[in-house]
Order: C-alpha cells, then structure tokens, then sequence
RNA sequence: GCGAGAGUGGCGGAAUUGGUAGACGCGCUGGUCUUAGGAACCAGUAUCAUCGAUGUGUGGGUUCGAGUCCCUCCUCUCGCACCA
C-alpha cells in the first residue's frame, strides 16, 4: 500500500488540524531561548482580556501575527512569540455578582477556554512564557515598580475632580473618557472631588513628544494622535494687575503679538480669584448665581454640543502691563480651569470665541494685526482675523511683523518683570486609583504617625483576599475587609490601614511586554541581559483604538523602568501595525445588530486553517475587513483544490512522461515571479491579501500546465519543485495544511524547518512581452516581442502594425514615443 | 470648526516609479459530469453599441499618456474639539 492511499481523497481538516497541533505540543515546538548567533526577532500581538471566548477581531489580529512570527522563523530568526491575558478588570466583578461566582474562578476559567480556543487555530505560541496580568506572580512586581516609582517621586496622591462613573463605581483616568462618557460602559461620567494616586507621566512629557519623531515605523496617523494628545503649545504667561488690589491674574497665550488688542478678560467659573474679585463690588451674589449656573449647565450637557457663549461682568477693572488700559474683568462659560492659568486675554480682533463673546456684550473690538492689503474697521467685521501681518497700535511694537514681534513682546515682558515664555501641555498626570477589588491592590501603608509608607519590598505581593463576596451595590470591597485593612507600620510598628485602592488595568498591559522575556523570574521583574536580548519588541499589532490609552502609557512605563535600571531602550515599540476592524453587513460585530460571528462555529465547520486564510485575503491588515461567508467558502475550495492536485500528482506517477520544455521554463517563470512577489509582499507592508492571490495565480498556472496532454505541460520534476515552494509560500499562513502536504509528497523534514525560497531573477525573466500600441495615448493594439528587442525595432513594428496604421493613416506623424518593456504611443 | 485618510465592476479588493484599469477571490451566466447538486470541472463576466465609443466621486489643469501629479467642489470614515 502506498503512502497516497493513506490520504483520503478529500482534505480532511479535523484529523489534519488536530494532529499537527498535536505535534507542535508535543515537542514544544515555538518554545525559544536567548540565542546569540541568531539574530532575535520578538512579534507581540496585544494580548487579550479574558472575556470569555474569542472573536473575529481577535482571529484576525493573531492570524495576522501568527504569519509574521513563522515567515521570519523561516528567514532564519530567533522569534519570541508569546501571549498572555490582560487578566485585571471590572468585567470579572460584574460578571462574578451575576453568575455569584468568584472573579478570579471566572477569570481562569475564561482562560482556559480561551486558550484552548487559541491553539485551535494553530498559532505558534510559546506557551512557556504564559501568564496572566491578575497573577500574584506578575502583580508582585508591578507593586515593586510601583514602589520604585514612588521613591524616585514618580507617584504621589492628591485630592482632585475626578471623573467618577456611577455604573462602574470607580474614577477614570482622562484618557478613558470618551466625549464625557465612560470608555467601558458609555455611561455619562461626572466630577467628583477624590483622594487618589498619580503617577507623574509630566514629568515624561517632553521625552515622549520628542521621541515620537523617532517611531519611523508607527502609522503616522498614531504618531499624530499622540502629538495632539500631550498638546504642547507654547506663548506667554503674563500678570494682569487687579485695579485696586495687589493681586494679579495671570493669563497664558499662544499670540502675544496681539497683546495690544486685548479689550477684556476671562475667567473660568472655577477660578480661585473670583471670590475675592466680586467682594466689595455689590454683585457677590449675582456673579455667584451665574457661576452656579454655568457649572450646572456645564455637569448637564454632553460633550457634543458647544454651548452659547455666556459671561458676566464682575465689576472689577485689570490693567494691561503693556499700554496700561483698564479692561473689564469677565466671568465666561467657555474658559476651561484645566487648561493654562483658567484666565484668558480676549482679544476679540484676533480670536473667534473672544470674537462672539465681544459681540454678544458689546465690548470694544480692537484689531492690531493687519494683513497686508487689509484694513479692519471693528464694526464691520464678521470675524475674528487669525492671519499674519503688521502690527499697528502696538506701542514700540507697531510696524512690526506680527510673527518677529512674538518673540520680541515675550522678552519684553521677561525684562520689565511682568511676564514669561511659557509652554503648556494638554497631557495630565495619569490618575491610576480605582475603587475596585479586582486589580492590583496598591502596595501602600498609611500610617497616624509615619504618613504614607511603602509595604516593605519583602513583604510583597500584597495579595488581593480571595474570600471575597461581591455583592452588587457594594463599593470599595477591599475598604470593608478589616482583615485587609488593617496591618501594622513597617516604620513603627503602630497599628496602621493598608490603601484599599486597586490599580487602573492600564498599568498591567504597561509593561508585560517586557516581563515576557523572562516571565519565570522570581527575583526581579526584569532581568536586564534577558531583557536586552529580546527587546524592543520588532512588532506590535493591535487595534487602533489603543493609539493613545495603552501605547502612550507602555512608552512612558519603558521610560520609567529604563530610568529605574531595569531595560536599556527608550521605546518599547519599533514598528506598529494597527489592524482594521472586522465587519459584517457594513458595521462593527455587536450582539445588539445581530451579526456576530462566533469562531468556534467556523472553525469546526471550515477548519482553522481556512478561517486564516480568508481573514488574510479579504483585505490588507490595516484596513476594515468585510466578513463574508461565501468569501470564506472560497478561500476552503481553494485549500480544497491545491489538496486534490498534489494528491493525484503525488499518485499518478508519471515519471518519465514526455513534456513541453516551454512550458517547463513557463511554470518555473511563474513559480520564481510568484516567490519574488509574495516576499516582496509580506517584506514591505504585510499585504498577505496580494501575496495570497500571487500564490493563487500560480497554483492556476500550474493546474493547467498539469492538466495537458502527454507532449506538452511541464516536466514531473518542475511540478513537484513548483508544489514545493507553493507549500514554503503558503506555510505560513495555513500551517497545519501546508504541513500535512509536505509529508505527503515526502519532501523531507516539515516546512517549517525549511527556509524561505529565495527567487532567482534569470529564471523569472520574460522572454516575451506584451507591448502595447498606441496613437495618441488610447490603446489600439498589441504585440509580443522579444524582452531584448530595441527601441527602434518596436517603433518599426508599431508603424508597420494593421489596426495601428488604421489610425495613423493619411495623418502627420509628429512623435513617437517607446517606453522600454512596456508600449509604444505613436502622435499623429 | 481643525487635522488625517479614503472614494475604482453587482461585492471584497488589485494596479512598486505617471505607461495594458479591474489582478485574485466572491457573485452571476452558460456548459460538462450526474438520479440530483448548494460538489467538482470547463467557458464567459466594466458599461453601451455594428466598426467603435465610454469608463477609477464632481469639474477643470499639467502631460505624448493620469486611478496615480496640481487646483475646485461633493461624499464618507477616523481622530481632536471652546486648548487661549
């Protein structure tokens, strides 16, 4: 009995998925070590939170990942592919109070689903290096970084507004809201004044915008979104004299060359000067009144919609430092406290809102930048003017050029005493406090005598209770467990309350990355040569919706543990890869449309293989993927059909059979264009969906050159040649298929041990083109000629061509043009 | 409002530098085999028409030649959004 009959004449996924996945256990295949005589190559695909089971966002993201790591395994490098769960988090709660469970049986129970869902699909995993975030063994030593942090003034606590979700009973950091609304639940986010923990990312702000100029290999779009987000801005910051006091408002501008045109001033309602400012002026309470009012309003409203500029006249006067007018101090609804000094210079010449402000209370318009060609009279003006040009009505300053005066204003104002260069930020410190119990509990003491004192490095992990119940209404588990709670001053040994506070998950996927080059430690959280070898990581793939939450804060935690000696590079992320969203019926999978679709489900009835496949084909990585089941269908006839062919060519033996020898250098012309091709592919942007469709085109070409009669088609050896770099193209994306052909043609080892086919130019090379013929640009026909031939002999056999002369005929020839390999356009 | 990106057959999507528009796949049409086919295989498939003409959101421009470059406008997606 021959090998062949042992392979059933249809492919059977089951058996063939299940037994290779076998073998990758059994040997630990994708395990790796440090090894320095081959050059490391670390893919990280962002890992999951346990929600319970996979989805189509996570298939393709891992599909995605799983090529890159097994092409560059075949290029010849040491890959570290590893995955983890992003185990901490509310969802577990929630999810513990319904099914009365507990967060953590719930959580590795998703884990193990999930995990097992993973290996379904044939990823090449190094199982090894596993861990979850809510592990004690990881968390110990995100509480010892925390410490560290702490000790280099990295964290400190301080009350603040801070954005509380009701639903969630806990704070969000800025970040996680999303236009006024919690990132997680939607829900409307409201203020509330709270003791916290910070970590002073501040203090990373330059470094982190700086450095972002170094991310070549980031979509700019990210690197975009991240420079808006920290928000540097730069100006002057000013003190304006309270007439009658000797307190002073500080303002802060990005255009003090339009200093000389400020007609009033803003207040934010929340400015702490304001309370003083009105005493004496009989309009206490009104003023009062009207802030209560915007505060109100301004809780109510969504983020959505701008309201109507409103303010109030204080009844108190402030004095220009520059030219010593006396300016009416305003109480406006559309300054912000948090941005800046909370006071603003209105200059209603030169800025829109101070523009409508002006307008709609009757205040002085005063233009003093002119545009050249331009003249401004103040009550014919429909809008504020934010251009270039002269200064006029500028003191010493006037006939200047608006952009030099800039500088010149702001040294100025150093000079004479009033006034600054100032550069502000958009970027806060990072608010990691949560009123949570499933989290990393914050490693911290509190202490009548001693205040804040650190939980000794050798007493860590502080470990979350594990005989929690969660009951639905309840806040502040950890607050309520007295044997939690209370412990004893490490300083004094005094009676003493542990913090009750639990860490935002960001922190856990802040650094994991790093912790999988030596996940086993259990001395330190890094060990520095380990992690030196493996990281940064090559590259990262995920969505783009963490473009700013976990990738700013995964740059700012390299910083810090690069500062705290634990890694020696700046950035943790060499190239990026944000994968587009998968969709169905035009819109993002959600059970309320109805169109989710469960892997599970496609995996037992199109194998994982066939699932990959389509999701690399459908469309390039970074774009939306439209999920489609007849698409799906295709990409399994296709499997289908390269199965069949190397079975009843494996089986035919037709050793000997006389063939075509041009259709032997034809097929292996294709086959070397289609190695070129697919490596140039995967090498230059991840487009697997045109590498797909490369490999594709060849195995046509060779289906058809093996269907001919005897005399003609390609030679058995250049078949069997061709298959076995189909198989090598191929591999990585459908492993387990590619595997099991392998072994049934006999080709020795597995493909994966195999390297990369490297094509070779002469036998791509085209002996015939295709050139195309034009007059005048519009094509009218075609010739095959030899690759070689001159540019005179192409222009010969244009004008000699029939159709072309139909067109040419009885006209002047002014020009004729031949681009070389490619056509000839004759002018007429 | 500001910023970025994108508009190509019935659909998903191709088209390295300006040089054959629609690769590859899906769907559809016809055929072969078949008791049957929602399997497999073969042929066809941008549109309109007879030569031929027209076609990459709109209108213009540059060029021998434009999906690709420039300008105008429209639409969509994403991000930011009273940031002084």
């Amino acid at each position: 009995m021959s090998n062949h009959d042992t392979y059933s004449s249809h492919y059977d996924f089951k058996q063939v998925e299940t037994k290779w996945q076998q073998k990758w256990e059994l040997s630990s295949a994708y395990q790796v070590g440090e090894d320095t005589d081959k050059e490391k190559y670390y893919v990280l695909e962002m890992f999951p939170y346990p929600s319970g089971r996979i989805h189509m966002g996570h298939v393709r993201n891992y599909s995605i990942g799983d090529v890159v790591a097994r092409y560059k395994r075949m290029r010849g490098f040491n890959v570290l592919h590893p995955m983890g769960w992003d185990a901490f988090g509310l969802p577990a709660e929630n999810a513990a109070q319904k099914h009365n469970t507990h967060p953590a049986k719930w959580t590795y129970e998703n884990i193990d689903y999930m995990r097992a869902q993973l290996k379904q699909l044939g990823l090449s995993y190094d199982w090894q290096r596993e861990f979850a975030t809510c592990d004690p063994d990881y968390y110990r030593w995100e509480q010892k970084i925390f410490i560290e942090m702490y000790q280099r003034g990295l964290v400190y606590q301080r009350v603040t507004t801070v954005n509380w979700c009701e639903n969630c009973q806990t704070v969000l950091a800025n970040e996680q809201v999303i236009d006024g609304a919690c990132w997680r639940c939607d829900d409307q986010v409201e203020p509330r004044n709270m003791n916290g923990w910070f970590f002073k990312i501040t203090d990373y702000t330059d470094e982190l915008l700086n450095d972002l100029q170094s991310l070549n290999g980031w979509p700019e779009k990210v690197v975009t979104m991240q420079n808006n987000w920290i928000g540097k801005s730069t100006g002057l910051t000013c003190d304006f004299k309270i007439d009658g006091s000797e307190e002073a408002i500080s303002i802060f501008t990005t255009r003090p060359d339009t200093i000389f045109g400020v007609t009033f001033m803003s207040l934010a309602p929340e400015h702490p000067l304001l309370a003083t400012l009105t005493e004496g002026t009989g309009k206490e309470k009104e003023v009062a009144g009207f802030i209560d009012d915007i505060l109100r309003e301004k809780q109510r409203q969504s983020v959505q919609e701008e309201p109507e500029k409103r303010g109030m006249f204080t009844g108190r006067y402030c004095i220009n430092p520059f030219n010593g007018d006396k300016i009416p101090i305003y109480v406006a609804n559309f300054v912000l406290m948090e941005y800046g000094t909370g006071a603003v210079m209105a200059v209603p010449a030169h800025d829109q809102r101070d523009f409508e402000f002006a307008r709609a209370y009757d205040l002085t318009i005063k233009p003093v930048v002119i545009p050249e060609g331009e003249t401004f009279d103040p009550e014919f003006m429909h809008e504020a003017s934010t251009v270039p040009g002269k200064l006029i009505d500028s003191g010493q300053f006037s006939e200047l050029d608006s952009i030099d005066a800039q500088g010149k204003i702001i040294d100025f104002a150093r000079e004479q005493g009033f006034g600054a260069p100032l550069t502000t930020y958009r970027l806060r410190d990072w608010g990691i406090s949560r009123q949570r119990y499933w989290g990393a509990p914050i490693p911290m003491i509190h202490c009548d005598n001693c205040g804040v004192v650190p939980v000794p490095f050798e007493q860590l992990p502080v470990l979350l209770p594990e005989d929690i119940t969660t009951s639905t209404d309840e806040c502040r588990p950890l607050h309520q467990r007295p044997d939690f709670v209370n412990t004893i001053c490490p300083a004094c040994r005094k009676e003493a309350r542990r913090e009750t506070d639990t860490m935002d998950t960001f922190v856990e996927s802040s650094w994991y990355f790093a912790r999988f080059a030596c996940p086993d430690s259990d001395e330190t959280p890094l060990e520095r040569d380990r992690s030196d070898y493996w990281l940064p990581v090559d590259q990262y793939i995920g969505g783009v919706e963490h473009a700013i939450l976990h990738l700013l804060y995964s740059r700012f935690f390299t910083k810090v543990l690069r500062d705290l000696g634990y890694l020696s590079i700046a950035e943790p992320f060499t190239n990026l890869l944000t994968q587009g969203m998968v969709i169905k019926d035009g819109a993002k999978m959600s059970k309320s449309k109805g169109n989710v679709v469960d892997p599970d489900q496609l995996i037992s009835q199109y194998g994982a293989d066939t699932v990959r496949l389509f999701s690399l084909f459908a469309a390039p990585p970074e774009r939306d993927l439209e999920w489609n089941v007849q698409g799906v269908e295709g990409a399994s006839r296709f499997l289908n059909r390269v199965y069949r062919l190397v079975r009843e060519f494996y089986g035919s033996n037709v050793d000997g059979t006389a063939y075509s020898s041009s259709d032997d250098t034809a097929l292996l012309r294709k086959l070397h264009q289609t190695i070129k091709k697919v490596t140039y592919d995967i090498e230059d942007d991840f487009h697997f969906n045109t590498a797909i469709s490369a490999v594709m085109e060849l195995f046509n070409t060779m289906s058809s050159s093996l269907g001919s009669a005897a005399g003609k088609g390609a030679s058995t050896e250049t078949v069997s040649e061709t298959i076995r770099n189909l198989l090598l193209l191929l591999y990585p994306m459908v492993p387990h298929f590619s595997s099991e052909l392998w072994e049934m043609m006999d080709f020795p080892e597995t493909p994966e041990e195999q390297l990369w086919p490297i094509h070779d130019d002469e036998k791509a090379r085209e002996e015939l083109l295709t050139i195309v013929l034009q007059v005048n640009g519009k094509v009218r026909s075609r010739i095959e000629v030899s690759a070689d031939s001159q540019d005179q002999v192409l222009q010969d056999l244009a004008m000699a061509d029939e159709k072309v002369n139909r067109f040419i005929e009885g006209k002047t020839v002014k020009k004729v043009i031949v681009v070389k390999k490619k056509l000839v356009n004759i002018v007429v």
